[in-house]
RNA sequence: GGCGCCGUACCCAAGUGGCUAAGGGAGCAGUCUGCAAAACUGCGAUGCGGCGGUUCGAACCCGCCCGGCGCCUCCA
């Protein structure tokens, strides 16, 4: 049974749908004015994976992830190059489709944007008005923050609190300081919308709620985001959200933890922020083995822990999912019909797909189940070695991919691909490396080969020190081929 | 000022009251191999930031202290 650490109570919940059998989530995309970075990438990753693991559990998922298209920033990066707001809209949305693929992040079942719902955007705010929990001054509507009882819950402060410690500057026109904007009059030049109170553009929280309402319905399951999102959109969206329908908004609020460099929160005031693409252009691997490590590094930590992110440790995934690739090799060796380790095996793959779910069940507890992949890893390599027969090898490959699949790791058949040589950078003994095709590495593979059956060692270590120079690794076969890898 | 989080081996990272403190990476030794690689076997924290306290028993609960961080403003 699945528990999830729920923002709203604070604690670990168990998690039962309002509907048996059907799951509704919200997730908060990204403001599409700029490339994604590393921390959206764990954003998208968590839930992602969520996702997958409740459809894994039997569940039907509707899961929705909203773009937000219209925003101060979005206009002043469309001033800034003289385009409309469009061009930039439609320019990173195609980017943080792209960079999602890579890292395997799948598409949620609507990817609604704020500008397609304009219209229930203005019938939620007439509501508010109408229930006298907003107010107008010119052409703004605001959210009238103590009207709603409940407000900070989430968040847990009270507005005596946020009143102390508020560091803006407050606009006069408002009633109580944390008072916000749910329709904000345009300026010439930016985008506008027609409404009862004139041309105008929404707030930032009350698109979701709209969005949300409209696809998911009022009351909903999981709504996510980033830790940052708690205090004001989260806050907001449920003050104008259950404030305008009276019942529940989201029932289980799940957020995920930073990513930092050097124990700092990334963010772009430090300048210390990676984007996926500039990742993935700085990798010497391949995009698709690249991707899987940046998969892996971010599942090996807990999504509500902060996240120090550098090469270094990207590096180590890579070492880490090599033991599980040439595991496959393995398993793919011819093998015999009957086995001696095959009726333990069944045993420990049992076990081990109980644990997993454990470790899942556990509030994504995604480290533990990736220990868990290990452990069988281990087993599988021990039970090769007693003897494991060719069907048995067929369905330990199989729990590696159904398990993994949850993971969204360890679905390719092999990691023998095909390197990219165009810029390999230099090694860490500072040496440079020359680029080096394919060919020049069979051409190598087959001399030493000869080589050696003419034992003629000391050429065939040469020609093996000259392929490890480039990065790559030699394996010799017991039928006396070799294979290769970086 | 308010709210909150983190500190576990060389590195990453689970564990949050009771079996020998998971797992991975790196390292060392051994088996195998022409030598390697891979695999297997073994080694590796008498201790979980520090000091007190509660308890039969604490990394886990409480208090204080030290160190680091986040939110309270747009932010995943």
């Amino acid at each position: 049974m699945l528990h999830l650490h729920n923002t709203l109570t604070g604690n670990k919940d168990r998690f039962e749908p309002l509907v048996p059998g059907r799951v509704r989530m919200y997730v908060c995309g990204v403001t599409v004015y700029d490339y994604c970075h590393i921390g959206h990438a764990r954003s998208a990753l968590v839930f992602d994976v969520l996702r997958r693991y409740l459809e894994y559990s039997g569940f039907v998922v509707e899961f929705a992830k909203n773009f937000t298209d219209v925003d101060d920033k979005i206009i002043k990066r469309a001033h800034e190059q003289g385009v409309g707001c469009d061009h930039i809209t439609d320019k990173y949305i195609q980017a943080y489709y792209e960079d999602m693929e890579k890292l395997g992040v799948g598409r949620a079942t609507v990817e609604p944007r704020a500008t397609e719902h304009i219209v229930d955007i203005v019938g939620l705010v007439e509501k508010l008005l109408k229930k006298g929990m907003a107010y107008r001054v010119d052409g703004d509507v605001y959210f009238q923050v103590d009207r709603y009882p409940g407000y900070g819950r989430l968040s847990k402060r009270n507005l005596d609190d946020l009143q102390a410690g508020a560091r803006v500057d407050v606009d006069q026109r408002k009633r109580q300081p944390m008072d916000f904007a749910l329709w904000k009059s345009s300026k010439p030049g930016e985008p506008s919308w027609d409404s009862p109170w004139g041309p105008g553009r929404p707030g930032w929280h009350i698109e979701c709620s709209a969005m949300a309402m409209r696809h998911l319905g009022e009351t909903f399951d999981i709504h996510g985001g980033g830790m940052d999102l708690i205090f004001p959109h989260h806050e907001n969206e449920i003050a104008q959200s259950c404030g305008a329908t009276g019942k529940e908004f989201a029932r289980y609020w799940v957020h995920n933890g930073f990513v930092q460099i050097n124990q700092e929160k990334m963010s772009k005031s430090l300048d210390n922020f990676f984007t996926i693409r500039e990742i993935f252009s700085a990798s010497e691997w391949p995009e698709s083995i690249t991707g899987e490590m940046l998969r892996y590094f971010l599942l090996t930590t807990h999504y509500r822990s902060p996240l120090d992110f550098s090469d270094q440790s990207v590096r180590e995934s890579k070492g880490a999912l090599n033991g599980f690739y040439d595991l496959f090799e393995r398993l793919n060796e011819p093998a015999p019909n009957r086995g001696t380790a095959d009726g333990s095996m069944r045993v420990v793959m049992t076990r081990t797909r109980e644990a997993f779910a454990e470790a899942m069940d556990d509030d994504l507890n995604t480290p533990n189940a990736v220990a868990v992949l290990q452990k069988l890893r281990g087993e599988s390599n021990k039970a090769i070695e007693s003897g494991l027969s060719s069907k048995m090898r067929h369905a330990v490959r199989q729990e590696f991919r159904a398990l993994g699949a949850v993971l969204g790791l360890l679905q390719p058949d092999s990691w023998q691909f095909k390197p990219q040589f165009q810029s390999v950078s230099p090694d860490e003994r500072g040496e440079k490396t020359t680029p080096l095709s394919e060919a020049d590495i069979a051409g190598k593979i087959a001399a030493r080969l000869e080589a050696k059956k003419a034992k003629n060692y000391s050429l065939a270590d040469q020609l093996r020190a000259e392929l490890a120079s480039h990065g790559i690794t030699i394996e010799d076969r017991p039928d006396g081929t070799s294979r290769w890898k970086r």
